[in-house]
DNA sequence: TCAATATCTCAATATATGTTGAAATGAAAA
DNA sequence: TTTTCATTTCAACATATATTGAGATATTGA
């Protein structure tokens, strides 16, 4: 994750319909969704919702794969993963402490049963 | 962390100068930074750079310490790691292993001695 | 108090972004 | 091979955002 791609993955993030789209592909897991799917749960039109996916994808935030009639769309974890990462970068400077919070709140998230 | 939050957020992390300012702030450590400091690193004007502050301390997440003359800005770990929580909750769905790298990518940043 | 330093505010300008609705594409089923 | 379904493309419009330079405000030291 470079500069460039960190800004366009926030830049994708920071519009509300896109941020829904992802956050709900996160927790639809690998498997993902359909575009429908995703239209439906959002009560978007179809050229917004091909418009954002379209930005999203674009920034590397998810991937598609045509299903038939569908295409269905996923998160990418790395991505996602990497953004973290570039974002938190030297947050420590050796005082574990000062980023313990991020990690924890991160780490929450897969104790969820 | 509600949607509104993370939206002000990403939207102020999705600029140049902005995701710069940040990230120099998060390696600053929780002393941070002057203003003027901050804009020498980045070679910024002093209107831009008072500028981009702002919107960065409105969307919570640096904030200032007026010391002397002085303005000293420091980054808020816990709107980072309550954005990251945000984003990425749900992730696992009881699959730890989908979420992991993301877990990995932020815990590895506090291990550089 | 006066001058110097540090930072902020404002107005003007330029550029980028999101929404809508209609029409086009592409794949599958009848 | 025509129809149906799922998604994308396009143009027009409205709105939001970043930069610049000049000037204003606040704090300190002479």
């Amino acid at each position: 994750m470079d500069e460039a791609h960190a800004l366009a993955a926030f830049a994708a993030l920071s519009q509300e319909t896109r941020l829904r789209i992802v956050r709900l592909l996160v927790s639809a897991g690998p498997e993902g969704m359909a575009a429908g799917a995703i239209g439906e749960a959002l009560a978007a039109s179809s050229s917004r919702l091909s418009f954002h996916l379209s930005q999203l994808e674009h920034a590397g935030l998810i991937q598609s794969q045509r299903e038939g009639r569908s295409i269905r769309y996923s998160a990418r974890y790395e991505s996602l993963s990497g953004l973290i990462a570039f974002l938190m970068r030297d947050c420590c400077q050796g005082r574990p402490e000062v980023c313990a919070p991020a990690v924890n709140a991160l780490a929450a998230c897969c104790q969820t049963p």
